[in-house]
DNA sequence: GGTCTCCCTTGAACATGTTCAACAAGGGTC
DNA sequence: GACCCTTGTTGAACATGTTCAAGGGAGACC
């Protein structure tokens, strides 16, 4: 009985290109749809205009992105770079755990920015589990590891004393955290996204003040019990 | 600058059956795309196959529903309204919080449980902002704000001793949690998605203390801001 | 040079969500 | 009954994501 759970289906595997020449027309197709995407939007952007602007044809696209929702994987990809790179400075200069963490998570903001009108459909494109796009599937585990990676740095580089149990998962706690700015970002309707900021402002406080509250005592069976069931139920 | 956000454009907006026959037909079309969604999955379900089932041309499913995933809604709300009546023994029964709680979200997953398989392409749809699926959107808030009732219902009717500025809020951060619940049940790839019951078994007794902590002074603050930032960000 | 192979490219054909102009059915008003 | 108006219904036409059989070109090997 066990249906196979929808779509799935990635059409054609998209090929890998073996060639310069198709590195370089690979490469052209994403930015032309990067760039209709952002001029646009993403359901207003047809493939065929797509393959038009890129001086290609229709079925040339789909050679190296199994789907449209595929090309969306380009800007998954580089934001997830760009982040890293802009996180850089804060990183270098911040020792307070709250002031590396508020940084990080502006700085994540700040990259995505640009793309908030169409981070609507990015953001839909990777809620669905069976899409290799969702942040928690197998597929993007590189790109997942690399982003915890930017918060256990957060974490590693400040002078924050953390319960021990919990300096283990405590970045892969952050990164949850940092998923749950961006979904609430991505239903932000306020001018410039301000709520978000604050939304940041207001957390990171907060955050600060219960991982040191962790090491309590009267709070440690709280924390162990968390890390225990985090555990459990990673998968 | 502030280009229109993505989609939107709800086509020819659906009309409301004003008649029994329109009714009727309304619902008859709804109940075959259910069957065909629960026996094929949502997107091997054409909307021909809905309407050839149907007994209806493809325009008239047009008439009653906007678009294809305006079929998902009836789902939305029918499950809304089987998750209340299957939680009102759990409410008569208990009048521990934590029982009460964990018997709601239990319920919750069981309502949602025949449909695991094609809900992550619901939860795709709910998750995109622009949708009048989405929970947090304005076309939602009437069942949004029948779910938090059901959690003030939790709230209510129980023992607990919860921190006055607190209570009115914690309703609303009860029915979020649920919706964090909904979200890992959807990824939840473990056989009979035991792993969500595991979740919230785990995670009952966890927000059982913290809300019972509360009220302690040294979290007072910790509590106080968390209501603050809340309020600060309701859209 | 001839030929073979692998990579890439093409665009017409197809599948399916969506629209729309036309029409039908029923009921109210005269 | 004649008329109109609202509600509901139809299906062909359209838009767009996707597939696929056919072809082209650059190098390898002889």
């Amino acid at each position: 009985m066990a249906r196979m759970s929808e779509p799935i289906a990635p059409t054609t595997a998209a090929a890998e290109p073996a060639t310069a020449r198709g590195e370089q027309t690979r490469q052209l197709i994403l930015d032309t749809a990067m760039r209709l995407f952002r001029e646009r939007g993403y359901a207003q952007t047809t493939m065929r205009a797509i393959a038009k602007d890129a001086g290609v044809a229709v079925g040339n696209a789909y050679y190296y992105f199994g789907s449209k929702e595929h090309l969306i994987q380009g800007f998954y990809l580089e934001s997830q770079v760009e982040h890293r790179t802009a996180a850089q400075p804060v990183l270098a200069r911040e020792t307070d755990f709250a002031a590396r963490l508020r940084g990080v998570l502006h700085c994540g903001v700040d990259v995505l920015t640009p793309y908030h009108s169409f981070a609507a459909t990015f953001f839909k494109t990777a809620a669905e589990p069976t899409s290799p796009l969702s942040p928690f599937s197998a597929e993007s585990s590189g790109p997942r590891e690399e982003s915890i990676g930017l918060f256990r740095q957060v974490l590693e580089g400040s002078t924050a004393k953390v319960d021990p149990e919990l300096r283990r998962d405590l970045p892969e706690l952050l990164w949850l955290a940092y998923m749950g700015v961006v979904l609430y970002w991505v239903h932000d309707r306020s001018p410039e996204q301000a709520k978000t900021r604050r939304l940041i402002d207001g957390a990171v406080p907060l955050i600060d003040r219960v991982v040191a509250l962790s090491r309590l005592r009267l709070l440690r069976p709280v924390t162990r019990e968390v890390i225990e069931l985090i555990n459990a139920l990673r998968q």
